[in-house]
DNA sequence: GCAAGAGTTTACGTTAACGTAAACGTCAAC
DNA sequence: GTTGACGTTTACGTTAACGTAAACTCTTGC
């Protein structure tokens, strides 16, 4: 067995090295705490974050950069959870689920063309700097 | 020469109309030409839509799905435009296309990823839904 | 033993993107 | 000639996602 084969992940983190790592503040993750996204766990009144924790924080920006809002973000992040026992509430959350995957496939097609039109308009401003040059 | 090969395009439209079809409000509209994103023409105090407008309204619900600000959809029509003249213009422009390059390209690796969580959380309902119904 | 630094709660402020409502104009239809 | 249907401007209201500030607590270094 390997002794240390992966750089050593911290058991905990203070709220503000979050905010540092993640480039928000920490305010902004009081918030997603009060929205109910994330629950650390407390020493005293003292937040402390755990692997998962940080794990979670990920997923919500992630859903951020997605344009999803923080509501949208706690449902996929519940998805993760087994914590989903009756059937009534699978079969929602299957449904959630395809809602969620026409979406993305949305903003695939989306983000395809806004691509191509992107490469259009680089090779008009190319041509037109060229066109300034030549005089 | 065929007579009509494509569907015939209306030459204008009302503010209903678009509307309607793109299932937005009205009021919406009138927003996105207060922020300078539409500037349709007038018949007396008349809004009255070219299909180029309603290339535009599709262009920014389009940035919508992908979470971009009015703002930013605006910055990224205005790519389309040759209006651009000088080359300090051209320069930023073509820093602002690879800027949203870079974003759309960590969008895309976003959805990859919850495109794949999707799968197992939708495995994981299925395999307990089984569970669920062998008791 | 106390000042600094990090963390906490509480609360009011702010921005974007519209919603909603009021009050009015216009035009075809009945 | 009035009643809808559709359009207009103006203005205040609302929600989400934090920012900002005040006032307090706790720990740690010196």
């Amino acid at each position: 067995m390997k002794p240390e084969a992966k750089a050593v992940e911290p058991a905990s983190y203070s709220i503000s090295e979050l905010a540092r790592e993640f480039g928000i503040t920490t305010r902004a993750i009081r918030f997603y705490e009060d929205k109910g996204l994330i629950a650390p766990a407390r020493r005293g009144q003292t937040r402390i974050y755990s692997p998962e924790d940080r794990v979670r924080l990920k997923l919500i920006l992630r859903g951020k950069r997605l344009g999803f809002s923080l509501d949208e973000s706690r449902a996929i992040i519940d998805m993760y959870d087994p914590a989903h026992g009756n059937v009534e509430q699978l079969q929602r959350l299957l449904l959630h689920i395809e809602q969620k995957r026409a979406q993305l496939e949305q903003q695939l097609r989306d983000i395809q063309s806004l691509m191509g039109e992107l490469d259009e308009a680089e090779a008009r401003a190319r041509a037109s700097l060229k066109q300034n040059s030549e005089n």
